[in-house]
DNA sequence: AGCACGCCGACT
DNA sequence: GTCGGCGTGCTC
C-alpha cells in the first residue's frame, strides 16, 4: 500500500467529521499515527487538531454515512505538537459518544482537549533547573560568588531553578548563566511536580468487616483480570463503601494501572481526598471545571504521559486521555448531576461504563439507593451485584419515623411540627447534632398580594420570583434575573400586602432561631456554600462541633460522614412527589434516603422524622420499613408494561425560539414528518413544563422507543427533515432525567 | 467556534 | 453618502 497523500484531521468545534489535511514533504507519515496532535490551518487561522480515523462503531450508532468527499484544493498540515499522540480508545469513545447523543463529534474533541489548548496560549515550555555537570570543566575564574552556587549544588540529587537560586543564595542570574556557559552545570527537566505520587498502598490499610472482605476480594479479582465488567457496590449509608472500592484501587495502582474515580459534585472532592490520603498517604490527581488553567495543563499533560495513577473528578474527567485505564468508579452512581444538561447532552455515568467496555477494563457502580436503571442492570445479571448490609463498625440504620402532619400539625403560619420540636430539644440537650432538611433556596417559593392575589413571576421564565430575605431580593432559579423585595403591590399599589407563601430554609432557619435560642446554627445551600473551599469549611464546623443544628438544602444530602449528628428532621418530605415527573418516586425515595442516611452513623442510634400530609404514600411506607430494594422493584414494574425506561428508550426534543409563533412554528413542522412505526411513540409537540426560559419561547417532544429499536437514527432521519433558521435551536436529549 | 460577507437602518 | 448592526454560511 503506498502511503496516503492527505488524512482526516477533527479539529474541536462543532463539526461533524473531520477534514481533509495534504501531508507536507517535511513531516514523517509514519509518525502522523490516529491520535497525533498537529496544527492546522482553518479559513484564516490555525487550530489544533487531531489525527482521526473512521471506527467502526456499534448497529444502531452507525448511521452517520460520511459524505462524498468534494474537496480538490487541500490544505496542508502545519506541524505536530510536541505530545504523545491520543489514546486510540480516546478516539472510538468520542465517536461513540458523538454519535450516541447526536453531536458533533468535533465538539465532544473539544471537551477532550480541554487541557492541551492553554499550551498554545502559554509559551511555557517546560520548567528546567540546574545540576552540576557530570564532568567538571577546569573553571576559569572561581569568584565567590559562583562558589556559592556550586557549594549548594554539591550534592543535590534533583535541579534547582535559576530563579530559586538566585533567590535563596543572593546571587545574580547573570552568575549562573555564566557557569552554565562555562559548562560547569547544565540544565535539566524539573521533575513534573509531586503532585502525582505514586499511593502507598499499604500506609493505612483498614479493617474490614467480613462482609466488607468479600466485596473487596470481589472488586480486586475483577481489577486482575483486566477485562471489562459493571458491579454494581451497594451498600447502606455508612457501610463502608468507599474504603472497600479503595482496595480496588490498590489493586489497580499494584498492577500499574491508572484509575479514574467520577463524583457527582466537585464539592464532594475535599472530603474524598483527605479519605483518599488516609488510606495512601499522597493525594490523588484532580480534574474539575473550576481548575486554574496551569493546573488542567499539568494534570492533563500528566495523564497522557502516564504520570498519574489515581484521578478523582467530575463527568469530564471521562475524556481525559488515559493511556493505560484499569478502572473506572463512578460514586453516589444515582445523583443526577452526573448528567450534564448543556452542550453536549450526556450522562457521565453511563458513558462511564462505554469508556469501560471500550478500553476493556472493570467498572464499579456505588451507590446506597442505586438508580432503577442501574438496580434492574444488577438483577438481571448484566451487573454484578455487591450488597453491604449493615453499617460499618456496629452502627444501626436510623429509625425512620413519619409525622403525620394531619394528626400534628406545626403552628398556624409556621412549619415545625411539635414532635420534631420535643425531639430536637432532647437531641441539642444531650449535646448531639440535628439536621433539618428542606430541598428548597431562599426564604418563600412564591410571594402574591393579599389584597388583589397578583404573583411576582420572572419576566423571562415560566416561574415564580423567590424571596431570598439574606439580599433582600426577589430572585428567579432558573435565569438571574432579580428585583429588590417590592413595598407594595406593583399590580394594584396595595402598601405591605405582599406575603410570602410557604417555606424556604431561610425561613426554617428564622423559626429553628426563634425556638432554639441557644443552638448553634449552620445553613448549608449552593446560596452560602459558593466554593469548594467555604462547603470543607462548613463540614469542618460540623466535624469540630462546632455547630448543632444543621439546616440545608439537596447539599447535605450528598455522601457525607457527620460523626455527631442523630436526628434528621425533613421539613416536607412530600416535596417532589407532585410533579408529572416520571422519576418523581424514585428521586424523592433516594433523596430522603440519602438525607435520613446522614443520621446515626457511629456510637449513637440516628433517628429521621419525615413531616408529611401523605402519610400512607408508598415513598413513605418504604422508608419506614426501610426497604428501597422492593418500592423500585414494584416501581420497575409499573415501567415495564408501558415500555417507559429503563424497558425502552426515550429521548426528548426541545425546540426553543425567540418568539411563541416560531417555536411553535417550527414544532408543528416538525410534528409532520413524526416517525411512525411499530414500537416508536411520539407524544407532543407541546409546549415544555418550562415554556419560557431565559426568553427562550420552548415546545417539546417525547419519543419513545422499545428496547430492540435504536432511537438515534430515527431522530437523525426525522430532524434532518427540516433545516430552522439559526434563530431556532433543537436540542436533543437522550436518555433524560429532567424533565423541564 | 470564529470569521467574512451581505443586506438594512442611522449617523459623522 | 458611509458605519455597523447581526443573520447566514463556510471552514478541508
Amino acid at each position: 500500500m503506498t502511503n496516503p497523500i492527505s488524512l482526516p484531521v477533527l479539529l474541536p468545534y462543532p463539526f461533524k467529521e473531520p477534514f481533509d489535511y495534504e501531508i507536507p514533504q517535511y513531516l514523517d507519515v509514519k509518525i502522523l499515527v490516529p491520535g497525533t496532535l498537529v496544527i492546522v490551518p482553518l479559513g484564516n487561522r490555525k487550530e489544533i487538531g487531531v489525527i482521526w480515523q473512521h471506527h467502526k462503531l456499534p448497529k444502531g450508532l452507525d448511521f452517520l454515512t460520511s459524505s462524498p468527499k468534494k474537496f480538490t484544493k487541500l490544505k496542508s498540515i502545519l506541524s505536530i505538537l510536541p505530545l504523545p499522540p491520543l489514546p486510540f480508545v480516546l478516539l472510538e469513545f468520542i465517536d461513540w459518544v458523538a454519535a450516541y447523543t447526536l453531536s458533533p463529534s468535533g465538539s465532544v474533541l473539544a471537551i477532550a482537549l480541554r487541557g492541551v489548548q492553554t499550551i498554545m496560549a502559554s509559551k511555557n515550555h517546560p520548567r528546567t533547573g540546574w545540576m552540576l555537570s557530570a564532568q567538571i570543566p577546569k573553571i576559569t575564574r572561581n569568584t565567590p560568588t559562583r562558589e556559592k552556587v556550586l557549594t549548594f549544588l554539591k550534592d543535590k540529587k534533583i535541579p534547582y531553578t535559576t530563579q530559586y537560586l538566585a533567590k535563596t543564595l543572593e546571587v545574580s542570574a547573570g552568575v549562573i548563566q555564566g557557569l552554565a556557559k562555562a559548562g560547569v552545570i547544565e540544565e535539566h527537566n524539573l521533575p513534573d511536580t509531586s503532585l502525582f505520587l505514586k499511593p502507598d498502598l499499604n500506609f493505612n490499610v483498614p479493617q474490614f468487616s467480613s462482609e466488607q472482605q468479600a466485596a473487596a476480594d470481589f472488586l480486586c479479582q475483577k481489577v486482575i483480570q483486566q477485562h471489562y465488567s459493571t458491579t454494581l457496590l451497594q451498600g447502606v449509608t455508612g457501610s463502608g463503601k468507599t474504603e472497600v472500592y479503595m482496595q480496588a484501587i490498590a489493586a489497580c495502582v499494584e498492577n500499574n494501572k491508572q484509575i479514574l474515580v467520577l463524583l457527582p459534585e466537585i464539592a464532594l472532592s475535599t472530603q474524598w481526598v483527605e479519605r483518599f490520603e488516609k488510606r495512601f498517604g499522597v493525594r490523588p490527581a484532580l480534574w474539575h471545571s473550576d481548575l486554574t488553567p496551569k493546573q488542567r495543563k499539568q494534570t492533563w499533560n500528566a495523564i497522557i504521559k502516564n504520570e498519574v495513577s489515581v484521578l478523582v473528578g467530575a463527568r469530564s474527567a471521562l475524556f481525559l486521555p488515559f493511556t493505560n485505564l484499569g478502572l473506572i468508579v463512578v460514586d453516589e452512581e444515582h445523583e443526577t448531576s452526573f448528567k450534564q444538561e448543556e452542550g453536549i447532552i450526556y450522562h457521565a455515568r453511563d458513558m462511564a461504563i462505554v469508556r469501560a467496555r471500550l478500553s476493556n477494563c472493570p467498572a464499579i457502580l456505588v451507590s446506597a439507593t442505586p438508580s432503577l436503571e442501574t438496580l434492574m442492570n444488577a438483577h438481571h445479571h448484566k451487573y454484578d451485584h455487591l450488597v453491604l448490609n449493615s453499617r460499618h463498625g456496629g452502627a444501626l440504620m436510623p429509625d425512620v419515623q413519619i409525622v403525620d402532619l394531619r394528626i400534628t400539625p406545626p403552628q398556624r403560619g409556621l412549619f415545625l411540627s411539635p414532635p420534631l420540636i420535643t425531639a430536637t430539644q432532647q437531641r441539642l440537650k444531650k449535646g448531639e447534632q440535628v439536621l433539618f432538611f428542606l430541598n428548597r433556596r431562599g426564604y418563600a417559593p412564591l410571594t402574591l398580594c393579599r389584597a388583589c392575589g397578583y404573583r411576582l413571576e420572572c419576566p423571562h421564565c415560566s416561574a415564580w420570583l423567590v424571596e431570598h430575605r439574606n439580599t433582600q431580593r426577589l430572585v428567579c432559579h432558573h435565569c438571574d434575573y432579580f428585583i429588590p423585595i417590592p413595598k407594595e403591590c406593583p399590580h394594584c399599589n396595595a402598601p405591605d400586602s405582599m406575603v410570602p407563601i410557604g417555606p424556604g430554609i431561610e425561613r426554617i432557619t428564622e423559626e429553628a432561631r426563634s425556638i432554639f435560642p441557644d443552638a448553634k446554627i449552620l445553613v448549608m445551600s449552593s446560596d452560602n456554600l459558593t466554593s469548594p473551599k467555604a462547603t470543607a469549611e462548613a463540614i469542618r464546623q460540623i466535624d469540630q462541633q462546632e455547630v448543632n443544628l444543621i439546616i440545608g438544602t439537596q447539599i447535605v444530602a450528598k455522601g457525607w460522614h457527620f460523626p455527631f449528628l442523630t436526628l434528621v428532621g425533613v421539613i416536607d418530605a412530600d416535596l417532589g412527589l407532585s410533579g408529572a415527573d416520571l422519576r418523581a418516586s424514585e428521586k424523592t425515595l433516594q433523596l430522603l434516603h440519602q438525607v435520613g442516611g446522614r443520621a446515626g452513623r457511629e456510637k449513637s442510634p440516628g433517628t429521621v422524622m419525615l413531616q408529611s400530609y401523605l402519610a400512607d404514600h408508598p415513598v413513605m411506607s418504604s422508608l419506614v420499613k426501610g426497604d428501597f430494594d422492593a418500592f423500585m422493584l414494584q416501581e420497575a414494574a409499573e415501567r415495564q408494561a408501558g415500555f417507559w425506561p429503563p424497558y425502552g428508550r426515550l429521548a426528548a426534543i426541545i425546540i426553543s425560539a425567540d418568539t411563541n409563533e416560531n417555536a411553535t412554528q417550527i414544532a408543528f413542522e416538525l410534528g409532520q414528518y413524526a416517525p411512525k412505526q411499530d414500537g416508536v411513540i411520539v407524544l407532543g409537540p407541546a409546549p415544555a413544563p418550562l415554556a419560557l426560559l431565559r426568553n427562550r419561547y420552548r415546545q417539546r417532544f417525547l419519543l419513545r422507543t422499545q428496547k430492540h429499536i435504536a432511537i438515534q437514527p430515527i431522530l437523525y432521519q426525522w430532524l434532518s427533515c427540516v433545516k430552522p433558521k439559526k434563530t431556532i435551536k433543537i436540542d436533543v436529549d437522550i436518555d433524560p432525567v429532567s424533565f423541564l
